[in-house]
DNA sequence: AGTTGTCAAGTTCGG
DNA sequence: CCGAACTTGACAACT
């Protein structure tokens, strides 16, 4: 019997003031006159928005939430290409110990999903190199957490350029050229226009990579649309990972605006999900991408609740009984 | 106080 | 071939 834990994205509705992804933009920072200034003004959001992450969790632990992923945007201008020597890391160092701290005592399970400007296979050798920088931001926050950085970081293949059996390959060409501390980190999720599920299990097989499966992706883009089929290899990447199963749950926003997500989640979509994937693993943690972040969450819980075959473990993990 | 437009980054698609 | 859409929250600049 699996156990399933929900989790959920970057910010919350009910907590006021409390963005950690508060933000100066280049534009904004080449206004300022003095330079100085500027810096220590980046430094002070920077502060901020891993105040506003640690006052996150501390609200996810009041509420028995134990799985979330963190916001990319925690310093800004980090990665541009001006700001090579700006040492960023030094300011928030005790900042970023004391959200490793909290999360470890508590026992969650934290990580990142990079936007879509990190592009593994692109054939331009300075998009490549400008994502391995963005990778290199993630890896080292993560390491002054002091959080093991493996399977932490959430991409996707990339895109197609008109070729995608080429673009595939160029992925796993272009693998070779990136440290190995970064290949830990990184999991792999389908999309939903280019790379399905099936696409994504070849690769991730093929570099020992876990699959992170999409389940509204999946939906919008797959050859097979039977999952379910290929689950048992999706669980298979995960057979060398400390950690559990994890997986994205989102629902569609409407019929003409079927990719989009939605506020909430869908039960019934959801619970499809569950029942099939019942018993294939001991626990699977399931990230919900929905406009109403923790609201959406609650709501769903509220939900299962009152579902005749599932029985809550706690306030956020449950289990699918026959 | 509430609304609209802009923002570093990449890729795809429509005209 | 070029510009808009995609997706997204924050913020500046407006009404």
């Amino acid at each position: 019997m699996t156990l399933f834990r929900l989790g959920y994205v970057a910010m919350s509705v009910n907590v006021q003031n409390a963005s950690p992804s508060q933000t100066m933009t280049y534009k904004r920072y080449q206004q300022l006159q003095d330079e100085e200034a500027a810096l220590r003004k980046l430094e002070r959001i920077s502060k901020s928005n891993l105040h506003n992450s640690l006052r996150l969790l501390k609200h996810n632990k009041a509420h028995g939430i134990h799985f979330f992923r963190l916001s990319s945007k925690l310093v800004p201008l980090a990665t541009h290409e001006d700001f090579s020597s700006w040492d960023y890391l030094s300011p928030i160092k005790d900042e970023l110990q004391e959200i490793g701290r909290f999360a470890k005592e508590n026992k969650m399970r934290l990580d990142f999903h990079p936007d879509h400007f990190v592009v593994l296979n692109s054939p331009k050798k300075e998009i490549f190199q400008t994502s391995m920088k963005v990778l290199k931001y993630h890896y080292l926050l993560l390491h002054h957490m002091g959080i093991d950085p493996t399977h932490r970081c959430v991409l996707h293949l990339g895109g197609k350029y008109k070729d995608k059996e080429a673009s595939l390959e160029r992925l796993i060409e272009n693998w070779a050229y990136i440290p190995q501390g970064i290949q830990k980190m990184v999991m792999i999720e389908n999309d939903d226009t280019s790379y399905t599920l099936e696409d994504c299990l070849y690769v991730c097989e093929k570099l020992n990579v876990p699959q992170i499966f999409d389940q509204h992706h999946h939906i919008a883009n797959h050859d097979d649309s039977r999952w379910q089929d290929h689950w048992e290899r999706v669980v298979g990447t995960w057979s060398h990972s400390e950690l559990p199963v994890k997986m994205h749950i989102s629902s569609p926003k409407s019929d003409e605006d079927y990719k989009s997500h939605a506020d909430y989640i869908d039960p019934v979509m959801f619970l499809d999900f569950v029942q099939k994937a019942n018993g294939s693993t001991e626990q699977i943690d399931c990230m919900i991408e929905a406009k109403q972040k923790d609201q959406a969450l609650f709501q769903l819980v509220q939900q299962l609740k009152e579902h005749p075959n599932i029985v809550m473990e706690s306030e956020t993990t449950f289990r699918w009984k026959n």
